[in-house]
DNA sequence: GGGTGTAAGTGATAATAATCACACGGCTAA
DNA sequence: TTAGCCGTGTGATTATTATCACTTACACCC
């Protein structure tokens, strides 16, 4: 993935640095850049009118950001993009990507690989959440996360990234409390533990087995 | 669009003849050919275990196919594409395109241009059906059969694919009896209505409402 | 014209998930 | 020290959706 990253450092651009909770763009917002991340987190959401929120990706180093629109006529981004932590993104203007892109062939595989990649995560994460059900959903949401941010420890995977249950329940497109009572089940079952206050996985099997995994692999069963 | 499938017919390819009913490719197959649609209609679908079927796209004149695997290391396809009707497909080697995505930067380019649409779409469907349940399933299911198949008529719009309860059921994630009862409903509301095994939509712009349509237009909202 | 098969329609019930209401604990700022 | 805030946990209730078990409608075939 470094090499694909490496490629878009060669075309001139901007460092962003972001404080965490700070917007890199809202969804709405007229589309001028393409990101990508150097180091942090960034929050990728939608908003519904009804107040609740939709999280669809955790960004992090070699993430892109803001590819949806290169090729709008009148492009405008579809999500938010929020620093979960301190942040510097790589921001390229569309029309200066758009050239490089012709000239160099190469960035263009890379770029359709990578946006390939994004394909099947989407739709993976959609077999999961409208064949199981919020279980699905929710599962396969800490599935994601242990293979983006998990680190193993004695016990079993721990999910680096501090998570409120409500930030849980929006990857999962689930009430907060609904999400609770699942995750309360699941440390009954052993399957799950906090520790403090992080989720340490003790059996990602069992989440495995109960949403059919199919074994994608980590590079596309994150949530990057 | 049409421009764009003239480029991919001066790639070498083999023109594939399907009848009504045939598979193009099984999920599990090993992908070795990149397809586009010269003529007829194409299902693209997804089994679960359980029995149960997910419709995800009806591929037309235009459409490109089995694209995912195209820069797997060890390619399958995973879905399934069964001609509704008698259907043409091009057949391009994968070896191949990507010998010409590489010589040829406008290709990938046009290639990069459609694969950010289908993200595009992928998106719009995930996120009726995440924030609008069923409702909004089957809503944006309609919505998009008739962007992709409508026809203007008198009293509304005609969709011209006869499409069984179930089929539609298996496009929205749903059970066929819940279908049944949402278009009954629909058809108490004088919003649809049944012409000759056909759906005719007389008031679209209450589907659109009640999912919170963003208008993203026709060629995102749409079932190809 | 009766038999068969397939799809549509519908009631009853069960399962799943959201919503509402509130208790509790820990942290922080006055 | 205490009031306020935020996140967690939980019971009770409602809303949504699936499942099961049928009936009805219609086309096709012999």
């Amino acid at each position: 993935m470094d090499s694909m990253i490496r490629q878009f450092y060669e075309i001139p651009g901007k460092v962003v640095a972001l404080k965490a909770g700070e917007y890199l763009f809202h969804e709405g917002d007229n589309a001028k850049y393409f990101y990508f991340v150097r180091s942090g987190q960034i929050f990728i959401t939608k908003f519904a009118e009804s107040g609740r929120v939709l999280s669809l990706r955790l960004a992090t180093r070699g993430s892109i950001i803001g590819e949806l629109p290169l090729y709008e006529e009148n492009p405008m981004y579809i999500f938010n993009a929020i620093a979960q932590s301190p942040s510097e993104v790589y921001a390229i203007e569309f029309p200066i990507l758009h050239s490089y892109l012709e000239k160099k062939p190469s960035l263009a595989i890379n770029l359709l690989k990578i946006i390939g990649m994004h394909m099947r995560k989407q739709h993976s994460k959609f077999r999961d959440l409208v064949l199981y059900g919020k279980k699905g959903a929710i599962y396969s949401t800490l599935i994601r996360f242990a293979n983006s941010y998990g680190q193993e420890v004695d016990g079993g995977i721990l999910i680096t990234v501090p998570l409120t249950n409500q930030e849980l329940a929006n990857y999962s497109a689930t009430a907060r409390e609904s999400l609770n009572r699942m995750l309360g089940e699941l440390r009954r079952q052993n399957v799950i533990e906090m520790r403090d206050g992080l989720i340490l996985i003790r059996d990602i099997n069992f989440l495995k087995q109960e949403i059919q995994c199919e074994n994608c692999g980590r590079e596309i069963c994150n949530i990057e």
